[in-house]
DNA sequence: ATAAGGCCTGGAGTATACTCCAATGTCAAG
DNA sequence: CTTGACATTGGAGTATACTCCAGGCCTTAT
C-alpha cells in the first residue's frame, strides 16, 4: 500500500510517516520502493505503526519506541532484551494507572459532593502525588 | 518558601517555576515580593505545582493545565466548568487506563510464554488499538 | 495531451516545554 | 566587609515532534 493509504489507515500525516522513516522508527527496504520510487508498505508497517500510536499515546518517546522497533529489526528481539526495556516501563504503567484512577476519583468525588466550587480538589490532589 | 525551596520539594528546576509563571501556570500577586524582589511562595503554590506534576505525568499539556488552574484563579471555578473540561479528559483517562493494561497484560504473556524472540508481541499489539 | 491528484526530496518553519547564560542584586556568616 | 550562596532579569539556545512548502516527477481519466 502507498503512504496516503496507509496514513489513513494509522491516523498519521504522509509527512509523519515520512519523518518517523527519517528518524529510523520505520524502515523501507529498497525493493520497498516500486519503479515510480514511490513507497510500498506492507501489513508489517501497518501493524508498526499501530503499535507506534497506541505506546506514544501514553508517553513513551519516540526515541524509546525506536529502541524497541530496532531491536526487532535487527532480529536481536529476544525477551531479555525487551524486557530489560519493558521492565521500567511496565512499573511507569503500573503508577500511571494508579494515578489515573486516583485523579478520576477525585474528579468523580468532586463531581458528586460538589457545592459551588471545586477548591478542595485541587488542593487535596497533591497529597498521593 | 523561596524558589529554591519549592524547587526541590517539587522536582521542578526554578527555571521551569519561572516559566510557569511566564506562561500563567502559577501567578505570584506583586505582594508574594519581598523587598529583595524575591519570589516568595506559599502552600497553595506548592499545591499547585504538586498537581500539575501530578497530571502533567499523563499527558496533559501545559495549555490545558493552565485553563484548569486559571479558573481557580478567577474564582470561577464551580463544577460545571471544571467538568465540562474534565469530562472528556476523564474519558481519556479511562481509554488510556484500558489500553495500559491491554499493553501491559501483553508484555506480561510475552514474558512468560517467551520463545527466543517476541515479534508477536509487536505484531499483535494492532489489534485492539 | 492536459489536468488533477498522488508521490518525491530537501529544507525551512512551528509549537511545546524547557534550559542555559550573563550581568547583576541580596543576604548571612566569618 | 568580603565571600559564597542564594536571588533577579531578558534573551538566546535546545530537544522533540512534527508541519509546510517549493519544485518536480508519475499516473489516470477525459
Amino acid at each position: 500500500m502507498q503512504i496516503g493509504e496507509i496514513s489513513k489507515l494509522t491516523g498519521f500525516s504522509r509527512d509523519t510517516i515520512r519523518w518517523y522513516e527519517k528518524i529510523g522508527l520505520i524502515k523501507l527496504g529498497k525493493q520497498s520502493r516500486g519503479k515510480n520510487n514511490y513507497r510500498n508498505y506492507d501489513q508489517k508497517t501497518l501493524d508498526k505503526l499501530m503499535f507506534v500510536k497506541q505506546i506514544k499515546s501514553f508517553g513513551f518517546t519516540l526515541k524509546e519506541i525506536a529502541d524497541l522497533l530496532l531491536l526487532d529489526e535487527t532480529n536481536d528481539l529476544n525477551c531479555s532484551s525487551v524486557l530489560k526495556i519493558m521492565e521500567p516501563k511496565l512499573k511507569m504503567i503500573d503508577k500511571k494507572i494508579a494515578e489515573l484512577q486516583d485523579v478520576k476519583s477525585k474528579l468523580i468525588k468532586g463531581k458528586e459532593s460538589c457545592s459551588g466550587n471545586c477548591r478542595e480538589l485541587l488542593a487535596n490532589s497533591s497529597n498521593s502525588a
